[in-house]
DNA sequence: TGACTTTTAGCACGACCGTTCTATTTTAGG
DNA sequence: CCTAAAATAGAACGGTCGTGCTAAAAGTCA
């Protein structure tokens, strides 16, 4: 982790603080110049880091996969097989949205939806990401099954497909009423959703 | 619905216009002049109707609010009190985000994300018609447990706030893979909920 | 039709956008 | 330490942003 030159050094802290502003003002909202201010740098400075905007939005899509895959999926991995994985993963996932470098919430909601209408290389990796969220999402599921966890005719994709609404759902209703309440909300719906599929 | 003079009507054409576009660059996006262009007017014709842009935005929101309600809750309250009325609620939603009208898809999904972290009369306007949605949600579930369609024992505010979650997850997924299969998912999750709300 | 109001266009403004170019400073290695 | 390379700053570009101001055009009604 420890940068080789000092150009990875601030590059790195850039899209630290990049990453943050994106999740308040939306990728396509967030300036140069405001990140500019915001780390202390030069426009250009900064820009020569990124030779274009859109450079910019992919690596801070990468920088969030590489932090989402360090909080979310890894330290799931280290749990046993089957269903405890999957909690881990829920459980981590919760966690996620409320980083502190993540002030304007998950990164992910925020990037799906001002990517949504503008093909090119940030869209694409955007997309890219949460494919295979939704595939890690779905094979720990199936690896749930394989240990009789849960049931045998569950639908993977299916519970993917649930747990991943609920998370987006999760991050649009704590900003409505209590952000407690609404996690609250979100565990339950959670919990009914695997006790389904351990119900044989 | 005719308008009484020419401003009002050429003010209605606009935010019809504005309301399609805001759903595909976003609330924050919407830029008077493309708008301007978009409607074949001048930039200063078009923002007299409005004079300003956080004007517009509460009007783009007042509109989908106005349309959302004749198009997705007047129709619901047409049908039988109890599950008949949740459900025409829940299949009129999956409808709505299927306008032609809404090409970025549902423009409460977009205004949620940029306007999250901007404090305003937009986002009050926006969390306020979120939270009249959620009510009438959970309101319609109360007459069915009041109908003796839904258990009693049924907590009302959190089967809305699962519908919501996945009528919003629906919103990123048909993006993200196949959009018939990501509506058929979601029907499936809504049946589920309903199945769980109906168990004794 | 004529007077009056409403609606629209044209133009300009300061600010900031993404990007390029050049010059200066800072870093890294022999 | 000196030098070549890497990193940063400064100034400027054409555009576009939201927003005023003023004048022309269109609509309304006695």
């Amino acid at each position: 982790m420890v940068a080789a030159t000092k150009g990875e050094e601030t590059r790195s802290a850039v899209l630290g603080s990049a990453l943050s502003l994106a999740t308040q003002v939306g990728l396509e909202g967030l300036t140069i110049g405001k990140l500019a201010d915001h780390v202390g740098m030069s426009k250009s400075g900064l820009f020569a880091h990124f030779s274009s905007k859109e450079n910019l939005q992919v690596a801070i899509l990468e920088e969030a996969v590489a932090r989402f895959v360090a909080l979310v999926v890894m330290p799931a991995l280290k749990k046993a097989r089957g269903e405890p994985r999957v909690r881990a993963l829920v459980d981590n996932w919760l966690l996620w949205s409320k980083q502190e470098f993540l002030p304007g919430g998950c990164i992910f909601v925020v990037a799906g939806v001002d990517l949504d209408d503008r093909p090119g290389p940030a869209r694409d990796r955007f997309v890219a990401s949460q494919k295979d969220w939704l595939a890690t999402l779905a094979n720990a599921a199936r690896i749930a099954v394989e240990e009789k966890h849960f049931r045998k005719d569950l639908d993977c994709e299916q519970l993917a497909h649930e747990l991943y609404s609920i998370a987006y759902g999760y991050h649009y209703l704590r900003r409505i009423g209590d952000p407690a309440r609404a996690e609250k909300r979100a565990r339950t719906a959670f919990e009914r959703i695997l006790t389904d599929a351990r119900a044989s």
